[in-house]
DNA sequence: CAGGCATACTCGTATAGACGAGTGGGCAAG
DNA sequence: CTTGCCCACTCGTCTATACGAGTATGCCTG
């Protein structure tokens, strides 16, 4: 194994009184972003950082680990440490649900991708009747039983966002909406032919991370955060006919909205 | 040393695929979601975990590791590892910067931390022209200086944001925006004064894991992200004249929007 | 030439041991 | 009683070693 090349990583203070570990990756961090490792490109192996530093392997695995949780590097196994590459970030304007927005017949996901020259793809889907949580019940004004309507949003092959719409049974029951596919338009233009015109929407943003299941729905590398969305339809008679409960990988989104400033 | 309670966690089973420590890791989650560790309870100690599963320290640390990445657990040096109690949220609606809530003496923070029965604080004043980054010049439209007004915002004693407006050099220079305190209203009131009224906000919203600095500035635990917030404020003559850029403590915040229909 | 296997290199998991440093309680000296 | 020290317990850092498992490459065999 030939060693490191001089100048790319430098030498270990023994006087300091920072970790050893932290003192490597605070050299790796700075070497990327310095651009002396670009996106996707490895960084030296575990061996060469043993042999280049002088200190035992977990040593150097401590410091990559660091690395992870910040969600700078990827370890793949068999192959080494990479450079993790920011992905393509799915921008999503404040006035996606505009009325303007709901006449087409594929849904907003797909024309927006399709746009992007993305390939997008939904999965996952189920349609089902269930019993809400206490929050969602809350949300949709204790209501006992709701159609539950879940699916996972994949862009280039890769799982983006994992949804959930909750509506109240004796808006959805026996309708489109209840159907797999409700049509263009989605759901919401089901709801204003039902009657249900709507005024406006309400959403919660928190930003969290993942759980375990969560990390294998959306398929997330260590140190990536989620973004969850919680978002309320309200119609014109003030009821709320919606709520939509979405997870976002954090790194593939950028959410931007628009405000009056009256 | 007393063994843990029996019933307490359960035992690993050797023939399963999934690594040891990752067996631990899943038997602390499920215990701390079941409720049998309450919010700021310490966890069993290294050793005491040792004992009971019968696996070396390096393999329960890393079960730690996998917790403390999750958000869930910290340790404290001395003390032992305990449930990270979620810290109470403060709620920013989309609607705290309209004209009617411009009119106190006091910043829109203050108003809003005292209200809630929390003590805000604002630290790390600073205010100076400086030569913006590329980004900040792009949403400013190319501009080559900036005021920067840089301060940190902590509530009972925690910091939660850190913050910074850039405004361009030609509507702030001499004016009470370039004053460390800029008087009832907040630089929002003043640029209004100053002839630039108001007319719309952009805010962009991504949430990644937090850097070193980071870390620092906001005291965050390992396992919590930021939120990273970028508002434009736009005037009535369409310029931008102000971005401020808020990075937020995710375990601190919920964002609330409110958005109509058409 | 094509296919399969050996091998070297990668990271993943786990053990055992050592010392350091922060915390808190109890005991002993004043 | 108060002060200060010691000690037990806690997590933090680091070493050394071992084996497993995924990957890629090149050589050998058919």
């Amino acid at each position: 194994m030939s060693p490191l090349p001089s100048g790319l990583l430098g030498d270990l203070d023994p006087t300091s009184d920072r970790a050893v570990f932290r003192q490597i990756a605070d050299q790796l961090r700075e070497a990327i972003d310095r651009g002396r490792f670009r996106e996707g490109e490895k960084l030296p192996s575990e061996a060469e950082l043993v042999d280049h530093y002088g200190v035992s392997r977990m040593t150097v695995r401590n410091s990559f680990s660091i690395l992870q949780g910040e969600g700078l590097v990827h370890a793949e196994h068999g192959k080494g440490v990479f450079v993790r590459p920011r992905p393509p970030v799915r921008r999503l304007a404040s006035d996606r649900f505009a009325r303007r927005h709901r006449e087409q017949g594929k849904s907003a996901f797909i024309v927006e991708a399709d746009a992007a020259g993305s390939h997008p793809k939904v999965d996952s889907l189920e349609v089902k009747e269930e019993k809400p949580s206490q929050d969602i019940s809350t949300r949709l004004g204790s209501v006992r039983r709701v159609l539950a309507r879940r699916r996972r949003y994949l862009l280039d092959g890769r799982p983006v966002e994992f949804a959930t719409s909750y509506l109240p049974l004796d808006i959805a029951r026996g309708t489109p909406i209840a159907e797999p596919n409700p049509g263009p338009g989605g759901i919401y233009a089901r709801l204003e032919e039902l009657g249900h015109r709507l005024d406006h929407f309400e959403e919660e943003i928190r930003a969290r991370m993942p759980s375990p299941a969560e990390v294998k729905t959306l398929h997330l590398a260590s140190g990536v955060p989620v973004i969850h969305l919680i978002r309320t339809a309200f119609d014109t008679g003030g009821r709320a006919v919606e709520v939509c409960d979405t997870v976002m990988a954090a790194d593939a989104y950028v959410l931007s909205y628009q405000l009056p400033a009256t």
